[in-house]
DNA sequence: CCGATGTCAGACGAACTGACATCA
DNA sequence: CTGATGTCAGTTAGTCTGACATCG
């Protein structure tokens, strides 16, 4: 049963060190691969959240994304003036703007999952489907310890 | 042998997703956990790096770090007016400025080693010992997979 | 001359806080 | 009146590119 060497009980040190070093390549690769589409990293990651959960108030997107909801609007502009996201009306409530993707939205989120995807190939290589997947939880894991559930 | 339900074979996605979530969140709280004791969280960063590579030139650093020389210098200029580090004229070569910790930067970098641990035993809290571990080597590969040896 | 290094200056993307109006 | 929401404005921290001098 004991696959793993004994060597590494106390070892875990500097496991922010290497998320805040993953996650600086992720973004500056992520950035070159998205730029010819016209989008940036936190737009992706906006249209991503709004395929996932459907359609959201911008209060309810600054806190899916934890930032402070001027980010969230500003974000939202821009993805407004190129048609990707549509704001509507709540019938429920006329302070609440409902916002969801367009067809055009969907369609350049489609086309950049694509590159995203080519993207965790390359930096996750070396990972067997099955080590994947488990880091995947883990992460989850990490996530939903600090933050609100569902991710 | 096979403890792990068959149902994730070919849903790792979204792992870039989960990185750039999970930063950001550790980055906020890293923030919070060393203001108070003045530095910011590319500046641990950077002391993190003197630690275990020892001496340095502004390059070396930039490289490490994977950013401009100019970033790297901009910090270096802050740590070493707070007396966390120290330059020395390389003796081999009259250009380049070998730059190391001094002993009030080992103090406050021991200082926030230990908020840092804190922090990571909160979000990582639901990983067992082994889990980390395996967290820790996978998060490796994948740096190593995007950057140079050594990291 | 050329390449690597160090450093000053300005510019930029992406987040923040403050302020204010609107609606239930 | 209070609380939640949407949005305009100014600001900040962190990084970038441009420019230039120095050293081998």
């Amino acid at each position: 049963m004991v696959t793993r060497n004994l060597s590494a009980p106390q070892q875990p040190f500097g496991l922010a060190y290497l998320i805040g070093r993953l996650d600086h390549v992720l973004n500056t690769r992520l950035r070159d691969s998205l730029a010819p589409a016209g989008l940036t990293v936190p737009q992706y990651t906006a249209l991503w959240i709004f395929r996932t959960q459907g359609s959201l108030s911008n209060a309810q997107l600054a806190l899916r994304t934890m930032t402070a909801p001027q980010s969230a609007n500003e974000l939202l502009r821009a993805m407004e003036a190129k048609g990707w996201v549509a704001r509507n009306a709540d019938q429920s409530h006329g302070r609440i703007i409902q916002i969801s993707l367009t067809e055009e939205g969907q369609a350049i989120l489609l086309e950049c999952d694509h590159k995203v995807r080519e993207l965790e190939e390359v930096i996750f290589a070396d990972l067997q489907a099955d080590q994947r997947a488990e880091l995947h939880a883990q992460l989850r894991a990490a996530v939903g310890a600090v933050s609100l559930e569902g991710i």
